[in-house]
DNA sequence: AGTATAAGCAAGTAACCACTTGCCTATCAA
DNA sequence: TTGATAGGCAAGTGGTTACTTGCTTATACT
């Protein structure tokens, strides 16, 4: 689907992609927390929380809401998508 | 880089990979009428020669001027990258 | 030399998108 | 029940970007 290529084309859902590589099932604070310290991201909880909205809507993130909190697990499934369109060669064609 | 990620968000631009894949080494007049034939793509001959900027830009597109015509090129290991970066598991993490 | 074809350059425009701001809802603890 | 924490909703704004328009350059053909 388009909205895997929308999803990975901003900086700021790459990191949180890093992120939720790193260390999964993170709430959306602990994510801006982490982000801010490790990966240099300044954004607002509000802007993370529609980033992460993107990545769902790409399920590339999936939200699981528990009590208050919600964690947030990566699928990098639809990312092989990618690799099926335009396979890698090795040499230039 | 960046620039790859940025390339492949634009829908015309993967319309131009796929082409690039199905038949290699085109001039931009070729791409613009392929492409308006069998991916129903519209845009002028300006605006696809930008993308070629885009995706020249990515390193998933290389030129080769010969006399008055330039020949394009596709190159798919920048993709490579996107894979290695959040690697694909066959279940949900 | 003159014309046609292939393509590059550059400015202007309109739509999209990331981000902010402000307010509201829900869950839990004291 | 009151306050604090975690998060959602929605409108407005500024910057980016895809696209058009118009002009120019370069190569090839007659």
């Amino acid at each position: 689907m388009a909205d895997v290529f929308k999803a990975i084309s901003d900086e700021t859902r790459r990191a949180i992609l890093d992120e939720l590589i790193e260390r999964d099932e993170q709430t959306l604070f602990e994510l801006c927390s982490r982000l801010a310290m490790r990966h240099a991201v300044t954004s607002s909880r509000q802007a993370v929380s529609q980033h992460l909205d993107v990545l769902e809507a790409a399920g590339l993130v999936r939200r699981e809401k528990r009590g208050r909190y919600t964690f947030h697990t990566i699928d990098t499934r639809p990312l092989a998508q990618i690799a099926e369109r335009w396979p890698i060669t090795e040499a230039p064609q």
